[in-house]
DNA sequence: TCCAAAGATGTAATGTTATAACATTACATG
DNA sequence: CATGTAATGTTATAACATTACATCTTTGGA
């Protein structure tokens, strides 16, 4: 499992303050919000473009004193989720905060395998050729998502 | 979880004789062959176009008397995968049979939520889009792989 | 023929990811 | 204070996957 990731490769503050204060206008339009379990996971996630794993999440709040188990985790995350605050990565079994403005009713991730950074991407063109071949294949697509594993930029220069 | 999928819905015996020609002569050219357990794997994967856990593997098999356990089957399924006889979808940690005809370079499924059945496809347009999306991200693709889940045309009409 | 190496198979245990089921706490409202 | 409800806490277990090691099989050479 790859470690780092580069939070210093760009001001990572930014991304962060601008995915906070969409997320914070998005609760605030619904009337939720979030509990004590939920905040320090979401900062967790946003501290990072790499995706972590449950387990990850818990040993690392454990680690700054907070106590928390696995299944809290996961309820968490299934909220976050809900609310668009978090992607899960399928390929691997991992979640991932979201940088993306509006909503993302396509998910299209690039991970990669050396240093585990993920980029979200909004093609349009790359969604429309899902929903051009689902149309051709009489199948009405539910929420398309795509994990392009591969090498990022940076890992391929080094 | 979705039980049936429709091996009478085509003549699904031309498929599973297709795939199993196309195996038989690219296991011959490798030199190749298949174990005890393989076999059976195989067998029971190609009899559907759904997607098999590993664990309903053991089971099944189990059921028609032979005695075989996880890891077995794990092994086999890595071996079969190695070989392009199988795939596996990470949306649902299962794995799946392929029908296709040459080297699946490009990996597309389309799953349904509702019967479970898989449609694999090899979109040139598809796999265009995604290398298109990668290298302006500067990003160097391994295996293209899609996943979209959704209701194929079947249980749509149902 | 026989042995030894390599590879496939068998078995037990364990690790990892995810959810179910139920108890408790915190807090708002009548 | 009683009641409702949402979140949190706790325990157990389901579901998916791998490690470690023993045993059998095959096969190629002495």
């Amino acid at each position: 499992m790859p470690k780092p990731s580069k939070p210093n490769d760009h001001s990572h503050a930014i991304c962060v303050s601008q995915a906070k204060t969409r997320f914070e206008d998005y609760l605030k339009s619904k009337g939720k919000s979030l509990g004590r379990n939920d905040e320090p996971i979401l900062s967790l996630l946003l501290s990072n473009h790499r995706a972590f794993g449950a387990y990850e999440i818990v040993e690392q709040l454990s680690k700054m004193g907070k106590r928390i188990q696995a299944v809290q985790v996961y309820r968490s995350l299934e909220k976050l989720i809900e609310f668009g605050a978090v992607h899960k990565l399928r390929t691997k079994n991992a979640f991932v905060a979201c940088f993306e403005d509006g909503d993302c009713n396509s998910q299209q991730f690039f991970i990669c395998d050396v240093c585990d950074d993920v980029s979200e991407i909004q093609s349009q063109k790359l969604d429309n050729s899902i929903q051009d071949a689902a149309r051709k294949n009489d199948f009405s697509v539910k929420l398309p998502s795509i994990e392009i594993l591969g090498v990022c930029s940076e890992c391929a220069t080094t």
